[in-house]
DNA sequence: TCAAAAGTGTTGACTTTACACCCATGA
DNA sequence: TCATGGGTGTAAAGTCAACACTTTTGA
């Protein structure tokens, strides 16, 4: 933080007092959480319709002005609870967008969260008209840059499905090994091999076998699985030191 | 962005009136920029004395609000711009920070970029007693929370070091095998195998041969090197589409 | 009895690691 | 002539990708 801040904020009553359109806390910040669910084999966004006339019949993303008493993380967390009902959610922080025209009613920077939820979750209630669960892949445009921030967070949940156990919390407790290889297919949109998918997670040793079997298939039932309690998250926690040596 | 945030924009003027320390718009935005270089076989990063009594002692990170009318990403360039008259660097949001007491003298929530330039480059100024590069290793304590982003930049330096051609923005235009290795091993905090190193260097294909050699050594020179241009980047470009299927 | 998915191993290609010697140069 | 790093290859271990058949269940 630099000299300038410190004499602003020093100034700063004074400054709001003046109130002209060049001040510097005259920037709004808020934060647009991409919540993902999987259902019907497709992963889905949870999108609302954009009342804003030049936006007209385009879906944006949930989003609110960050309060001045409330964390950023925190904002993130009450959106998603005031549009889901839901608490207990995987959250992470992807990139903040502060292009100065991004938004046509102001300047407004914007930071981007992703959430992953379980869309058969008892606690989910989703009762709004206007709010709904898009397929991602049916996307082309959206409101403001949301399209833009949706293609980041989306590439960004690519980047940790291989690495990190995050993809559990869009499944129910209980699952097959092939629900869990279908929606691994529905994120990277690539074909798995199965013996080799079952090989890996094997190896990554994620999984408790239940000892159950499915009992609504039409078909074969499969063992559930769950995921051990201790790779429960609701964040992606960056480990520190991070990666080693990998270049040689 | 949801219909609060209209209602806001469109009421903007009157709230601003207004003027409560709880204003929506009172809020400042702050870029903090995390700039590296490597010297004396050591990666350093810029930083200046804190002139705040909280923080006595302690270095902190360069940083600027940002203004009305700069979009996020400028204001990283223009702070580097101001601080080491250099422009053509290499510049990266990692993540923003934004707890409401990270910083004492209001709320200011901050976007934190990591920059990588040569030490050695000519038009590089540092004129200012304040501003030293402070080897990372050194760094326990800092001003704020600008240790937490010196970490988190470190840790995302690292993560980008394997996969993308990024650290050469770090090296002079003309640089031995010797110096490249000695800049990873800085970096990651390990040893590296020589032959090991060059193998991987050389599937990679990043680099042309010179056909020149080292002239200020006390030992057998090494051949000189450079990138070969079009890995030149200002930013990582994250590659639309992302990693695929390294699952199974 | 049929359709659908469950479950299961092996091979070859490739990647990664560990490791040691002679060479060229400057002091 | 010595000290320093330059430059180079190979073998063993591990990882990854491709591939097919038998079993279980529900309809």
């Amino acid at each position: 933080m630099s000299n300038d801040l410190i004499k602003s904020a020093h100034l700063k009553t004074a400054e709001i007092e003046k109130a002209s359109h060049r001040d510097y806390f005259n920037i709004a910040i808020s934060v647009d959480c991409v919540i993902f669910c999987y259902h019907e084999k497709e992963l889905k966004v949870l999108a609302i319709k954009s009342d804003l006339e030049d936006f007209s019949g385009l879906y944006s993303l949930l989003g609110d002005l960050v309060r001045p008493d409330e964390d950023l993380d925190k904002a993130s967390y009450r959106i998603l609870m005031e549009r889901t009902g839901m608490d207990d959610v995987y959250l992470e922080q992807v990139h903040t967008f502060g292009t100065i025209d991004r938004h046509p009613s102001g300047r407004v920077i914007t930071t981007a969260y992703y959430s992953l939820i379980d869309a058969k979750h008892q606690k989910l209630r989703i009762n709004n008209n206007d709010l709904q669960w898009v397929p991602v892949k049916q996307i082309r445009r959206m409101a403001f840059d949301h399209k833009l921030i949706l293609d980041t967070c989306l590439d960004r949940l690519r980047e940790q499905v291989m690495e990190h156990p995050v993809i559990f919390n869009l499944l129910p407790e209980k699952f097959s090994l092939r629900e869990l290889q279908e929606l691994y297919e529905a994120i990277l949109q690539t074909d798995l091999d199965r013996r080799n998918f079952r090989k890996k997670i094997a190896i990554k040793d994620w999984l408790i076998d239940l000892n159950e079997m499915e009992d609504d298939v039409p078909h074969r039932p499969g063992k559930l699985y769950k995921l051990k309690p201790e790779y429960r998250r609701k964040s992606a926690r960056r480990k520190m030191g991070g990666p080693r040596a990998a270049i040689a």
